[in-house]
DNA sequence: TATTTATCTGAGAAATTGTTCAATTGAATC
DNA sequence: GATTCAATTGAACAATTTCTCAGATAAATA
C-alpha cells in the first residue's frame, strides 16, 4: 500500500464520485503546494528559527531588541544569563550565522546588535500572541 | 573577577569619567532590559520557534499555509515528506502543542490547519527576507 | 615586552531531539 | 462481530545540541 494509494482513496472519498481527470487535477494541486515549500528559503528560515528556539539565544536577541537600535556588549548580556561566557560566545556565533545579530569590535569589547530581520520576527511574535 | 565587575569596568570605560550615580543608573537600565525578557511569554515563544525550526515540521506548516485557509489531511502531507507516517504524526503533535496547527476529525481522516499565529510568523519571515 | 582583560575556539560529556518499528485506537466496511 | 484502514502512541536508538572546561587570541595597559 503506497502513500499515494491512500491519497487517491482520500480524494475519491472527498469527491464522492469523480473522474480520473478530477483526481489528477487534485494531485497537480498538491504538487504545486510542494513547490511552494522549496520556493521560500527553506534552509535559511530553519536556521533562523532553530537559532531563536533556544532559551539562551532567545533571551539574547530579546535583550538586543529591547535595547532598540542600541548595541550591547557581551559584558552587558552576561550578568542576565546564567550560563558561562563561553556558552554566550557560542550562542552569539550561532545567532550571527543565522543573520539575527551583527558584531562590531570596539577596542577590547565586542558590540552586538539585533538585525532588522530579528526585530521583524520578534515584532511578529508579539503581535500574533493574541490571535 | 565577577561578571558585574567586568560590566562596571565597561560602563566606566564607555562613560569616560562618571559618577557612582551614573553607574548605578546604567545598571538599573540593564535590569529593565532583563525584565522585558520575562515579560513576553518566553516559554511559549521558544516552544513555537523550536517547533518550526525543524525541516519536517517547517515543511508541514509551509504546506498548510500555502493551502490558504484550507485544511489538509495527513494523507496529503505524507507524499511530500520523506519520513514515516509515524514521524509525521509526532511532528503534528508537537506543532499542535506549540499552537501552530489545529486538528479536526473527519471520519477516519484527520484534517490539519495552520493557526493564525503560524500564518503570521510565516508572513513575517517572508516579508523580512529582504531587509 | 610582559601582563591583564575580553572574548573566542575546540573538545568532550550530558541532555535533548528526531526517527523508526511495533503495537494500539477508533472509525468504516464487509 | 471481524476486518481493514488512517492515524497515533510508546519504546528504543542514533544523531544533534548545549553546555563547560581548558587553552588560544587579540587589544589595552603596565
Amino acid at each position: 500500500m503506497s502513500s499515494t494509494d491512500r491519497l487517491q482513496r482520500y480524494v475519491a472519498d472527498e469527491c464522492g464520485s469523480c473522474t480520473d481527470e478530477d483526481l489528477s487535477e487534485r494531485l497537480a494541486e498538491l504538487e504545486e503546494l510542494n513547490e511552494s515549500i522549496g520556493g521560500s528559503d527553506l534552509e535559511t528560515d530553519i536556521e533562523l528559527l532553530s537559532a531563536l528556539g533556544n532559551e539562551t539565544r532567545y533571551k539574547i536577541v530579546r535583550m538586543l531588541h529591547a535595547a532598540d537600535d542600541d548595541e550591547l556588549c557581551v559584558c552587558e548580556l552576561s550578568p542576565l544569563l546564567d550560563v558561562s561566557d563561553s556558552a554566550i560566545s557560542h550562542a552569539l556565533s550561532k545567532l550571527t550565522d543565522a543573520g539575527l545579530v551583527t558584531r562590531r569590535k570596539e577596542g577590547k569589547w565586542r558590540m552586538y546588535r539585533a538585525t532588522p530581520r530579528a526585530n521583524a520576527v520578534l515584532v511578529a511574535l508579539d503581535g500574533s500572541r493574541s490571535l
